[in-house]
DNA sequence: CACCTTATTGCAAACGGTTGCAATAAGGAA
DNA sequence: TTCCTTATTGCAACCGTTTGCAATAAGGTG
C-alpha cells in the first residue's frame, strides 16, 4: 500500500538535524543559516515533501475548509450556487465539504454535527423544507462558528443571509405582462403557507394594483408542478378564453401550462403570453422559449461565501449580521413577445 | 469567539482521573469499572462532549472522507452522479470533499494535490476535457491512494472505472427509430476525435447495418450544440423532405432540431421522428417531449463509490482493476410516438 | 583572557486523542 | 501472614507540525 508519505521527521533524520530546524528552514525563518536552508529546501523538493494537512489543522485548529449544507444537488439553482461558492472559495484557499440534506431535517442535523466535528472554519447553508426546529443552528452559533445562510434562511434568527427578492421578482414579471398589453392575468401560485409562494403571489397582486388593475382572487390557482397543471388542465382551459396572460410561480409550471394550451390550439404568445419564475435552463429549451425572471444562483453563492470568509477572517469583530437581498432579472423570450415568434 | 469545545483532557481534569481512563470509559473498554464508566459517560453526555475529528484523523491517518474531482457541477448528469455518490457514502459513514476542475487541467492537478494533502481515504474522479497528461494521476496511484474513475476515464491506465456504453446506447436509439418504421435516418454527430462522438456515431452505423440498411455518410452532420443547429438550419431543412428520423448525439441538439423543423411547419413525430441522447431533464420539458437514451447518473455515482469503498476497506488485497459498464436505457416519449401526440 | 553578543540549532511541549505497558491496590489462596 | 491474581487506573509515547525557550559555539570587545 501507501509508501508512507515523507514527513519532516524523516527529513530531519536523513539530514541529521532536528525537526524544528527543518520546519523553520522550509518556511524561510530568519534564524536558520543560508546553508542549512538551501540544503533542506532542495532535499525537500527532491523527495516531493508535502506537509500533512491533518497535522497542520490540528495544530492551528484551522482547516481552511468551508462546510456546505444544501437541500439538493440535482437542481439547477442549487448547483449554480455551489459553483459560485466553489470559485470564490478556491481562489481564497479554502476547500469545500458538501453535505446534501435531501430536504430531510434529521439529516440536516447530522450534517451540521459532522461539519462541527470536522472543525470546518465556517458553514454555508440553506434550510431543508422539513426543518421545523433550529436547535442545531443555535448549537453551531453557540460554538461561535461563522455561519451564513443562502436562499432559505430562518427569519427569526439574526444571522448573515443572502436571499432573493421574490416579491420584487414577481412584480417585475407581472409588470412586464402588463407593459405588453395584458389585461387579464392568471397566476399559477405556489403553496401560500410557504414564504416563496406567498411573496410571489403578493408581488403579482402589488403589480396589478400599482397599475390600477383590479386584483381578482379567482385568477389565482394553486398549481406549482407540471403534474398539477395536467390535473388542473380543465380549469385552465376554461379560463383560457377570458385571459391574455399567465404568470406562473416557477418555470416548469409555466412550461406545462404552455404545453396544455398549445395542444388545444391556443397560440403562445399570440393568444396568451406566459412568463415563469426562474428555476433553470428549462426556459431556453421550452417551445416557445419562455420569458422568465432569472435567479442568479452563481451570484448568490459568491455573495454568501464572501460574507462567510469575512466572518472567518475578521475574527471577533462582531459586526451586526447583514442580510443581502438579490434582485432577480427579467429575461424576455418568445413566450411574451407578440411580434417576433412567427 | 468559540467557547472552546470540551476535550477529553478537560473531562479528565474535572473528574480527577486520567485522560486515558476517560477515553476508554467512553468506548466501553472492559478494563474500566462500571462506576467510572457511568460517571464518565453521563458527564460527557451532559457537557455534549464530541471527539475532535482532526485529532482522530491524525492518529489513525484515516479521515473517513472521500475526495471527488468533477469537471462541472452545474450539469444535470454530473450533479446526479454526485447525488448518487453522496447517498452511499453517507450511509457508509464517509464525508465527501468536492472539487470542481472546471474542465481545467491545471486546476485538476491542484485539486488532486489538495485531496492528497488532506489525506482523503480515496478519490473519485472524472477527467477534465483539457487533461492531456496523467502525471498527477500516477502520482496518486504511486501513493497507493484508492482511486475510481467515472464517466471520463483514461483508457491507457489500468484502474477501476465506471463508464457508460455509448455505442450500445446509440444502437438502442437507432434501433428504436427503425422499429417504428423510419427508413432514412439523419445523425447529428459530435466531434469525431472524441470518444463520445465516435462511439455514438458508430452505434448508429451498427444499428443500420444490423437491420440491413445502408449506411450513408451524407446522413451524418457534425452538429452537437443548439447554436450549431441554428447555424446549419438550412442544410437540415433541405434534407427534411427525404428523411423520416433524426438521431442526435445529445438532447439539446435534438431539441434545437425540433424547434427548427417545427418553425418550418414540419410536424414531429408525424413527418420526422426525433430521438436524443440523455443529458438531463430537458427531454421532458421539450415540446413535444423528447424520446431519448437516459444515462443513469445516480447509478453511476453509486457504483463508483461502492468500488471505491471496497478498495479502501479491503486493504492491500490488490485485486485486478475492474471496469463497470452501464447500459443506458431507452425513454420513449412523444417525439417518436406517431400515434399518441394529437 | 574573561565576558558579552549574536547566530544557529535543538529540546520539549502543545494540538486531542489512543493504546501498550507498568503500577497500584484489593482480594483470595496457602 | 505472605504471596499471587486480578481488576482498575495512570504514564508516556505517538500521529506530524509549530514555536517559545534554552543551549551551544563562534566572534567581538575591553
Amino acid at each position: 500500500m501507501a509508501p508512507h508519505q515523507i514527513t519532516i521527521k524523516d527529513i530531519a533524520k536523513i539530514l541529521g538535524i532536528s525537526a524544528s530546524t527543518v520546519s523553520r528552514a522550509l518556511k524561510d525563518h530568519p534564524d536558520i543559516s543560508p546553508k542549512t536552508k538551501t540544503m533542506v529546501q532542495t532535499f525537500a523538493k527532491k523527495v516531493h515533501y508535502r506537509p500533512n494537512a491533518l497535522a497542520l489543522n490540528l495544530r492551528r485548529s484551522k482547516t481552511n475548509t468551508i462546510g456546505i449544507i444544501i437541500p439538493e444537488m440535482v437542481h439547477h439553482f442549487f448547483s449554480s450556487v455551489l459553483a459560485g461558492i466553489d470559485k470564490i472559495a478556491y481562489d481564497a484557499g479554502y476547500n469545500v465539504m458538501i453535505c446534501q440534506s435531501n430536504e430531510n431535517y434529521e439529516r440536516e442535523i447530522s450534517d451540521a454535527q459532522a461539519l462541527l466535528d470536522n472543525r470546518v472554519d465556517g458553514i454555508l447553508m440553506s434550510l431543508s423544507k422539513t426543518t421545523h426546529k433550529l436547535d442545531h443552528i443555535n448549537n453551531l452559533l453557540d460554538h461561535g462558528l461563522p455561519l451564513v445562510f443562502f436562499d432559505r434562511a430562518p427569519e427569526e434568527l439574526s444571522v448573515d443571509k443572502v436571499i432573493i427578492d421574490d416579491l420584487m421578482g414577481a412584480k417585475i414579471a407581472t409588470h412586464h405582462l402588463i407593459s405588453i398589453g395584458c389585461k387579464k392575468i392568471l397566476h399559477l401560485a405556489g403553496p401560500q403557507h410557504l414564504q416563496i409562494g406567498k411573496r410571489r403571489r403578493q408581488g403579482y397582486e402589488d403589480a396589478l394594483t400599482e397599475n390600477g388593475m383590479e386584483y381578482n382572487p379567482n385568477y389565482v390557482i394553486k398549481c406549482d408542478t407540471m403534474d398539477e397543471v395536467y390535473a388542473n388542465a380543465g380549469q385552465i382551459l376554461e379560463m383560457a378564453s377570458e385571459i391574455d396572460g399567465i404568470f406562473a410561480v416557477n418555470d416548469s409550471t409555466a412550461i406545462a401550462a404552455m404545453q396544455v394550451l398549445m395542444k388545444n390550439d391556443i397560440k403562445i404568445p399570440d393568444h396568451i403570453s406566459v412568463i415563469g419564475f426562474g428555476d433553470g435552463p428549462n426556459a431556453k429549451i421550452a417551445y416557445p422559449p419562455l420569458s422568465t425572471v432569472e435567479q442568479k444562483g452563481i451570484e448568490m453563492g459568491q455573495e454568501a461565501v464572501k460574507l462567510l470568509i469575512k466572518q472567518i477572517e475578521e475574527n471577533e469583530v462582531t459586526t451586526e449580521p447583514s442580510t443581502k437581498v438579490l434582485t432577480p432579472v427579467l429575461r424576455i423570450r418568445e413566450s411574451t413577445n407578440k411580434s417576433r415568434l412567427y
